[in-house]
DNA sequence: ACCTGAACACCGTTCAAGT
DNA sequence: ACCTGAACACCGTTCAAGT
């Protein structure tokens, strides 16, 4: 045919963030997305070995995109920040909360936050196993309440309402880390 | 054709549940569900507008069907069995956990254990915000790390190794109680 | 009320072959 | 290394029509 148009894994990554958000996590498939860069479904396989290894890889990369420097304050005010961090890169991107909560329940990915908690926990003192349960809870708590939030607003949008306003993510968050609170000082 | 086999609502949930159970989240197909009960393909949407709502019914269903009479001890017994309650049932159902966050990542379902828990928090005294919120986070913990475990499973499965314990569960739902203990003497 | 039959517009994935 | 072309085995959903 035509010229051969060659791309590398992360331009394939970096064409699904932006079809993610023009069509949404439904519209998202792998022959869209061959269709959207001028290629053959097949040439896809290429680069990934299926669907899911193409959507964890889409995944990281916006997990990756939200970092920002650490400031050395209070564990607290730290992982607060991480969270709220997290909560504001899910709130960017269409469908986002739902594509990292659905790439976890398929059995991968999202490791780095949750490493960067437990890290931050485990330096204001905790031990191996409380590090890695706070972790694991306080990412849980974001991702699940970020993805009600983006499917009640898509429910608003559709349906011609309000979304109700954000202030339960600041309070759900006071609460584990607040339970994590009083496990450190003893 | 032979004979009319006819279904109301219900039969085509309880049948839906034991498919999962057979084939697993990816293999709930409307198709395959219609060829198990003997029926084209189109008849399912007499019963449901579309999949979205079958899955939905179907999730409702297996979280009913968990319900436990409640004994009258202090609430922090009272959530804490509601929510290991919510972990039992996930566990014996194939994705479980992963239909519940996928039906709930679609904005629907799942009210009635969420209902539940608000209602044990705000008979302790909680007033209606921490209720609601408490009840979210909790119910965003347990859905959040059963996933994660189920997952776990099925990856340990395929690659012959062994899923670790479960006792991290029971050190996460501790934090989150402690958090709301904290608020609710105040 | 519940189902059939047939069609429409798609999917994910594989594989031999090309450059 | 990266892509084409063509196929296989499926999907969800709609709609007129039957009983």
């Amino acid at each position: 045919m035509t010229t051969a148009t060659r791309y590398r894994r992360t331009d394939v990554v970096d064409r699904a963030i932006v079809l993610l958000g023009a069509v949404g996590l439904d519209g998202l498939s792998m022959r869209r997305l061959a269709s959207d860069l001028g290629v053959q479904p097949s040439a896809l396989y290429h680069h990934f070995a299926g669907k899911q290894e193409l959507l964890g890889a889409v995944a990281d990369e916006i997990l990756a995109r939200g970092r920002r420097p650490n400031e050395l304050v209070s564990w607290q005010a730290e992982l607060g920040l991480v969270c709220v961090e997290l909560r504001d890169i899910m709130l960017e991107h269409r469908d986002g909360a739902a594509l990292v909560s659905m790439v976890r329940a398929l059995g991968a990915g999202a490791e780095e936050p949750i490493r960067r908690m437990a890290g931050a926990l485990a330096f204001a003192g905790a031990d191996a196993e409380l590090a890695r349960v706070g972790a694991h809870t306080l990412f849980h708590f974001v991702f699940g309440h970020v993805a009600d939030e983006q499917a009640h607003r898509a429910a608003a949008v559709a349906s011609g309402g309000v979304a109700p306003a954000g202030t339960d993510f600041a309070v759900g968050l006071g609460l584990i880390l607040d339970g994590l609170g009083a496990r450190l000082v003893s």
